[in-house]
DNA sequence: AAATCTTCTGACCGATTGGTCAGAAGATGG
DNA sequence: CCATCTTCTGACCAATCGGTCAGAAGATTT
């Protein structure tokens, strides 16, 4: 246990960095808040108050609660898109869809607050995401279903269809974001270690691989 | 078109026959709106609104926000429970998990805002209906994975971890329902159609049957 | 038709909300 | 050290929130 004191005489802090440090922490408890109780249930005094910070202080920085959602979300698009174009038709599906798997999965684990605000976007209607998904993210769906046809041309996988596929394969992974708590009262833990995930990705693999005729190395 | 002319002049009606108009009508406000805006996006004033009644009056009948989400609540869980026991060990998994997936499927479509409700609970953090998932929810769970241990041990489909299947027969359904507003715009349509769900359900059940080793007839 | 019970509702309430603003406090560059 | 720019914040605001209540209006019972 370290005993040193922080911010009792504060130290000289650059603009620069007070700037960053200031806005990279609301960002942070706001998107554990906008997480756990939704938009309208977050507050700004909330969001204040657990940043260490004076309401006017957040507006400060962020003029508007929904311009404060808005770059929570963007933040959180912008990590999403990265992990889903990496499928492409010179992969094999057996290795492509396992890494895709397994990728989804620990971004369920490692990023749950950001996952969960995705999905209840969409829950609602898509409100503030919907030009983006009618745009980047249906291109990459889109993508990735003719990466699923010309595996299936090639008769690496059976002819199932590609865009339920994805569907399965989004939702799957995504629960173990969305529904954590509800998974761990069923196992009857306080929340979802490390081998639960692993568990999870194997059955996954397993059902998709198998499922789609891939014959599995 | 009817020309036929309503409350102009108000038939006189019966005491129960007006509450229980009124109060049907308030539930199936309140559910949609539950469902598009999530719990403290909606107020009372909308739902009256909507409902065609004063504030006040929707008071009168619930007394509280509060208590008119746990009806809500309450309505739909004994909906969703029915169709879950359902899945017996005298049974073939070919069969039981076929209809399993197709009437999960029928509901998310039929009752999509009832199913949005629940998944936005568990999503954070099922502050009305944990007491209810430790008890009801999880006893129905666990005899479900027994049911699958039981399959299993007559050699009827491969050993699969059964809690995880039940995770993904879980989520994967619940999909069509929660993420319908992504799935069509990724599909181009305004909302999905019947041939859209039994698209699902049939790639739904072609993986988890194959995937599971049970042989399809 | 009178008495009683239920339904209905406009007016009102304190609390909280997102947001504003003037001016203090602190950092920066010369 | 001073002028200037950025950061910070308490006080304040109109709007809206969930909820109350007295009394009107309507239905039921006698």
């Amino acid at each position: 246990m370290s005993v040193k004191k922080r911010s009792v005489k504060p130290v000289r802090r650059s603009l620069a960095k007070i700037r960053k440090d200031n806005s990279d922490q609301i960002l942070k408890v706001a998107e554990r808040l906008f997480s756990d109780k939704g938009y309208s249930g977050t507050t700004i005094s909330a969001i204040a108050k657990e940043a260490g910070l004076p309401k006017a202080n957040v507006l400060y920085y962020f003029h508007t609660k929904d311009a404060l959602y808005k770059r929570v979300l963007s933040n959180i698009l912008s990590i999403w898109m990265l992990s889903m174009n990496d499928m492409t038709e010179d992969q094999h599906p057996r290795d492509a869809l396992r890494s895709y798997i397994v990728k989804k999965i620990r971004q369920s684990k490692e990023h749950p607050h950001a996952s969960r605000i995705f999905a209840a976007e969409i829950l609602h209607g898509a409100p503030y995401l919907r030009e983006q998904l009618e745009t980047d993210l249906k291109e990459q769906f889109q993508a990735t279903c003719q990466v699923f046809r010309h595996w299936i041309s090639k008769q690496w996988m059976d002819p199932v269809n590609p865009e339920h596929l994805m569907f399965m394969l989004w939702s799957s992974t995504q629960a173990y974001a969305d529904f954590q708590v509800q998974s761990s009262i069923m196992l009857s833990k306080t929340e979802l270690d490390d081998q639960d995930f692993n568990e999870g990705a194997d059955l996954l693999v397993r059902l998709v691989l198998k499922g789609c005729g891939i014959n599995q190395v």
